[in-house]
DNA sequence: GCCAATTCCGACCAAAAGAATAGGATATGA
DNA sequence: TCATATCCTATTCTTTTGGTCGGAATTGGC
C-alpha cells in the first residue's frame, strides 16, 4: 500500500531554505484548511492527495498537534482537523511549530529564552541578522492559512451555514490584510 | 601555527538559518570594510582577529572575488580588499555570492533561470514562499556594508582626505536609507 | 468480541550537506 | 632565495535531513 519506490527529495536551493518539514507541513495544513468543518481527515487520505509519505507526515503532525494547531481523533474514522478556522491560523505559528524559532543566525532568534552568542558586544553585524529575522517574521505573521486556501477551493462544510456565518462575524485577528 | 584543536560549529538554530558561509563571509567583509583604503589585508590577519579558520576563509573568499566584491593581490604583503567603498556594497550581493540565490523554497527562487516545481498550477501555497523570499531580499537589499561598520570603527585610510571626499561625493546607490 | 482503520511512539538508517583540514602549486616583495 | 601570500583541489569527519519500520494503544462498525 505504501509507495515503496521513494525518491528522497533534498532541496537546498541556496540561502535560507526551509526544509521539507516546513514544506510538507504547510501543504498538510492547507489540505486540512480545505476540509475544515467536515470532520477529521486521515493522514492516509492526505498523503495520497499530496503524494507525500504518510509515515513522514505522521511525524510532522505531532509538532502541529503539540502547538495546538490541529487536534486528533483516534481509532477508526479518526484523523486530524484544524482547531480553529483557517483565517485564525497565522502562518508564523505554523512554521515555528514545524521548524523551530525563526533565527537566520544564532545571535538573532525569535525565541526569547535563547542565549545570545559570545561575540555580542564587539559584534557589528548582529544588527543585520535581526533585521532579516524581523522581515521574515513580519511576512509570516501577516498571512493566515485562509490566504493560502481560496475559499472556492474549500469543501462544503457539514454545518456550512452556521460555521460560515460565525467565521464572517469574527474578523481575522493578528493578520494584516494583503495589499 | 594553525589552531589544531578545532570546535566545529554546526548551527541550525531553527528555521531559515544561514550557514557559516554566510556568517563568516559577512564578518570577513566587515573586516575588509574597516580596513578599506589601507591596502590589501591578508586572510591570516583577519582569521586571527575574527578567530576563524584561515583555510576555510580561503574558500569563502573565492566566491566573493568571483562576484567582484573583493580583489586580491598575490604574493608577499598581498591580501584582499574591497573593490568598492562599503556604502556601495549591498548586503544582498554579499549573501547571494556566499550562499546562492535567496530561495526559501524550491518554487520561490531569486534566480530567474531556475525551474519552477512540477506542482505549480495546482499549488496554492507557492504564493507564501514568494512573499517570504521578497521580504528577505528586500531587507538584504536595503542594507549596505557601511550600515554594518560604523565609520568610527574604520581604520584611517591611507589617502584619507581624497577617498573620503570622493565617497561623499557619490551618493549610496541601490540602497534605501534606514528608517 | 473481533476486525480494520486509525493515531501514537520510538528506534533505526542512508544519503546529503556542512564545516572544515591537508597539501601542494604559484606568485611576489624584501 | 626565502617567507608570505593567494590559489586550487581533494579528503575527512559530523550533523542533519528525510525518511522507513515495527509495534503499541484506540476506536467505530459488524
Amino acid at each position: 500500500m505504501e509507495p515503496t519506490l521513494s525518491t528522497r527529495t533534498y532541496h537546498s536551493t541556496g540561502a535560507v531554505s526551509f526544509s521539507t518539514k516546513g514544506e510538507y507541513g504547510v501543504r498538510l495544513m492547507a489540505q486540512l484548511a480545505r476540509r475544515h468543518g467536515t470532520g477529521p481527515a486521515s493522514l492516509t487520505e492526505i498523503a495520497e492527495q499530496e503524494d507525500l509519505p504518510r509515515a513522514y507526515l505522521e511525524q510532522l503532525v505531532i509538532s502541529l498537534r503539540d502547538a495546538d494547531l490541529v487536534q486528533s481523533t483516534r481509532g477508526a474514522h479518526g484523523g486530524y482537523e484544524l482547531t480553529r478556522p483557517p483565517e485564525k491560523i497565522v502562518m508564523g505559528e505554523v512554521l515555528r511549530a514545524l521548524e523551530g524559532p525563526i533565527a537566520p543566525m544564532i545571535c538573532a532568534s525569535d525565541d526569547p529564552n535563547h542565549l545570545t552568542c559570545a561575540r555580542s558586544g564587539h559584534c557589528t553585524v548582529n544588527f543585520m541578522w535581526v533585521r532579516i529575522r524581523d522581515a521574515i517574521s513580519g511576512a509570516l505573521d501577516s498571512m493566515t492559512l485562509a490566504d493560502l486556501v481560496p475559499s472556492a477551493a474549500r469543501l462544503p462544510s457539514v454545518t456550512a451555514g452556521f460555521i460560515a456565518l460565525a467565521d464572517l462575524a469574527t474578523p481575522p485577528q493578528g493578520a494584516t490584510k494583503l495589499p
